[in-house]
Order: C-alpha cells, then sequence, then structure tokens
DNA sequence: ATTTGTATACGAAATTTCTCGTAAATTTAT
DNA sequence: ATAAATTTACGAGAAATTTCGTATACAAAT
C-alpha cells in the first residue's frame, strides 16, 4: 500500500496553481505577468517559488526547451477538498452545513446559481 | 470614517480562538490543556502566542488577577466570513456556488441538514 | 561579432510564524 | 517560614515562507 503524503500549498503557491489551473500550461513569465496584476513581486520570486514547488511535485515541468513550461500535479478538486476539509475543521467545528450556510448567506448569488445548489440538493435528497 | 484593519489569524492562533469562542472566557492554562489534546506544544508557547493575540487586538484580558483571563476579541462570525471569503477568491476562482457545490459532494449530509439547507434556499429565492 | 534581452540557477537576506528556556513574581502547600 | 508550584514576561532560537540580487547561459537583434 502507497501512503501518498499530502502537500500542502502556501499561499503564494495557491496563487500560482490557480493560474496554472487556469491555463493548463505556462511559462515562469507567463504566470508572473498574471500574478503581477493583483500582487507585486519581483519575476525572480516567481520563478524561484515555481522551482520550490518543482521539487515538492506540486508541478511538473518541461525543461526540454529553454523556456521551461510548467503544468499542475496536483488536481484542483482534491486541493480544494483537502483544504475545504481544513477549514470545516478548524473554523466551522466540524460542519459543512454551517459552512455552506455562512457562505450561502454571504452571498448574493443568482437565479441560475440557486437552481444548480438546487438540483445537487435533489440529488443529495434522493439517495 | 473610520477604516478597521482586519488581522487574519494565523493556524495557531486560529486554534486558540476556537477554544475562546466555545468558552467564552479562558487561562491560558485552560487553552493549553484543550490544545494538548490534539497538539503538542509547550506550555510557555501557547502563553507567548495569546500575549501576541493580544498585542495584535485579536483577544482581550483581564490582568486584574494574577491568573489572566482571556476572551476573543474578534467575532467567530465575522473571522468565518472573512477566512472563507477569501478561500473562494483563491481556490474557487470566485465563485460561492463552486465551493457550496464542492463542499456539499464531499459531505455526506443527514436529511435535517439538507432541509436545513433547504430552507435557506428557498428564503434566498423569494427575494 | 557585439550588444541587448530573456531565461534559469542558486545563495542568502528578510519576514513571518512557532517554539522554548529562563527569570521574576506570586500563590499554595508543607 | 520555607519549599514547591504556578504564572507572566521576555528574549532569542528554529523553522517556514517570501523576497531578491547576481551569475551564467543562450537567443535575438543590431
Amino acid at each position: 500500500m502507497s501512503t501518498i503524503k499530502y502537500i500542502k500549498p502556501t499561499e503564494s503557491e495557491l496563487e500560482i496553481l490557480q493560474v496554472l489551473w487556469d491555463r493548463g500550461l505556462a511559462s515562469v513569465r507567463e504566470v508572473h505577468e498574471e500574478l503581477s496584476k493583483t500582487k507585486d513581486a519581483g519575476y525572480t520570486t516567481t520563478l524561484k517559488l515555481m522551482q520550490i514547488m518543482h521539487e515538492k511535485g506540486l508541478v511538473k515541468r518541461d525543461d526540454s526547451v529553454k523556456t521551461h513550461i510548467y503544468q499542475p500535479a496536483v488536481s484542483k478538486e482534491k486541493t480544494q477538498k483537502h483544504l475545504l476539509g481544513k477549514m470545516i475543521n478548524t473554523l466551522f467545528g466540524g460542519s459543512t452545513t454551517q459552512l455552506v450556510i455562512q457562505a450561502l448567506g454571504n452571498h448574493k448569488a443568482s437565479a441560475d446559481e440557486l437552481d444548480e445548489i438546487q438540483k445537487l440538493l435533489n440529488n443529495l435528497k434522493n439517495q
């Protein structure tokens, strides 16, 4: 049996993963341009972070070309699941329902969104 | 107009806040006993953290007695709201719906819980 | 060919967070 | 009264995270 150790991305690593999940593939330059819109750090900072992420196994890369091309090595869904679960435990006393209520309560959802959630709810009910 | 700066609690600070939210009032000793159940750090570590939290304004304390009594200075709801909002942005591309779907999908909710969420959903729909 | 620009590697400083040891004060127990 | 236990204060080390400067390699432009 193989025990897979979950690696928790740091805040900055998560920002980078977001870009990679969005694009699938990206160079350091591309990621950095994207992050620059909302954050202000030097290029080599982004580079270093992505190198560390590579060491950790959070991203894969093709370094057969001069400009390395990165891609995520962890799935968005699994990462969401892990971090969400952690937050439910540390902040909502383990109650997913409390989290959902808090989330929906603070959020002006559109009719479409509400319908989508309604569908999911119906599925869960009929089981 | 007063601009209130939101102070983001660290992981460890959040654990302490959990205990304080739960109890309302507690000494360092009490908090530490509680944390010891799941965590393994020295007493002075907990003490130091709570002192730092006091400096930051995350907790209040009554130090008119030898054994200082602490209480939360930030509300559980506001903290949940802030951190949840942050997670929605950094991990769910700003979509609360996505978070709710992910949360409900990973969670075996009881019929009662589903009803509760259904009620909330109905309220949101009729507006 | 030489300059200019862009890329990676990498060490190390800066920052933040967490940890603990020790001293001093004060209470409690003997 | 003396010893033992408990508490706070505080400095400082350890660890994790983020930041950047510099060297080096290579490609593109002049």
